[in-house]
DNA sequence: CATCTGGTCTGATCACTGTTCAGATTAAGA
DNA sequence: TCTTAATCTGAACAGTGATCAGACCAGATG
């Protein structure tokens, strides 16, 4: 474990990468992604506006870099909704929640894990992190499918509840509310 | 029926708004929403660079206003789509490809309709246009439910197919293909 | 210990963006 | 014909992402 100083300590930063991916999407968090600006970024760390290009390359490299710790945080809080469900059927609905609450949970990470314009989705490790959250469904809908269904049909099913619940993101945002609902009505179907 | 000049005469150029509604959308498709530009915009529409202001008061509007555009022209595809399908449960399946199919048929407005962040989710005109499409798809879930369904199950699986339908957009980006298995699996499993 | 070397950051510059505003131009009604 | 409101221009402003030479520093090499 070595040390990671978060103030600077002379002309080095010390950890900016980690810095600038924090204090971006505290910014899209407050602001959302029109008031995000890369100067604005290196105001908040206290840094030269060009700094950031050094580790990032450009905006949608940042951006990139916000995105794909959002997905890894987000796969850390499923595997503890998957451990708190009590039926199979449950994990499933609460790994489709937990997609939605990441809009609420961490509005900055979420304001561009989903969106595939803004962002590199070729980065090796952003696919690597978006698709680890996405078996997780899968393995859950295994879990919870009747005796066997066909590993074509499990993948059709997963990748239905993973599109409705993106959906729920943004229906949610036009009209709140019935998002657990809306949820519970798909997966019951899908699963029963 | 009064006459639409397309080609400016004079000094007043005839149909502004509907122009730059069209190379706006035009933009979009050629460069996304990263590469649009409202100067670019009144460049190609052969006008100075703050005529379109006066129509749109900002950018946002201009954005909402092809958004608009596009729930519009999406609703008359959505009609057709209806009318040719055989059965009520193809006519579900057919208006939820069609909302997929938006992003392929007209890239430029499906770049922003979507997009509650890059428009402005409180225009009249938008809401009404966006609600319309989403209307289209509750009759026909509707019709295609089995008799004595309550409305509010009515309006749940509607909106988990709406769901389903807008993360298939998504997730196609990503990944394409399997788009309409996915929707059929969530359909029939609905309605079924 | 001294020296090099490669990664880190600065500061200035560039072309471009959205928005605003006074004023020029025009269309259409009185 | 005259007036008025709508339409459009052109110039200005502040803010943006990107680039680049050069300053700076940490740690490995000698």
């Amino acid at each position: 474990m070595t040390r990671k100083p978060e103030i600077r300590t002379g002309y080095h930063h010390g950890d900016l990468p980690r810095t600038l991916v924090r204090e971006g999407a505290a910014l899209l968090a407050e602001r959302g992604v029109d008031g995000f600006s890369m100067r604005e970024v290196a105001r908040r760390a206290g840094v030269a506006v060009a700094a950031p290009s050094h580790h990032f390359g450009n905006a949608k490299g940042l951006l990139t870099a916000i995105a794909t710790d959002g997905f890894e945080r987000l796969a850390e809080r499923q595997q503890h909704n998957v451990d708190a469900a009590k039926t199979p059927l449950e994990a499933v609905v609460a790994l489709c929640l937990g997609y939605v609450e990441t809009a609420t949970l961490e509005p900055g990470h979420a304001a561009v894990m989903f969106r595939l314009d803004l962002v590199e989705p070729k980065a090796v490790r952003f696919r690597e992190a978006a698709f680890a959250a996405f078996d997780q469904l899968v393995l859950a809908v295994q879990n919870a499918a009747p005796k066997g269904m066909p590993e074509r049909q499990v993948s059709l099913v997963a990748k239905s509840l993973w599109a409705t619940a993106h959906g729920v993101r943004t229906l949610t945002m036009l009209e709140p509310g019935e998002g657990e609902a809306i949820i519970r009505t798909a997966a019951h179907a899908l699963l029963d």
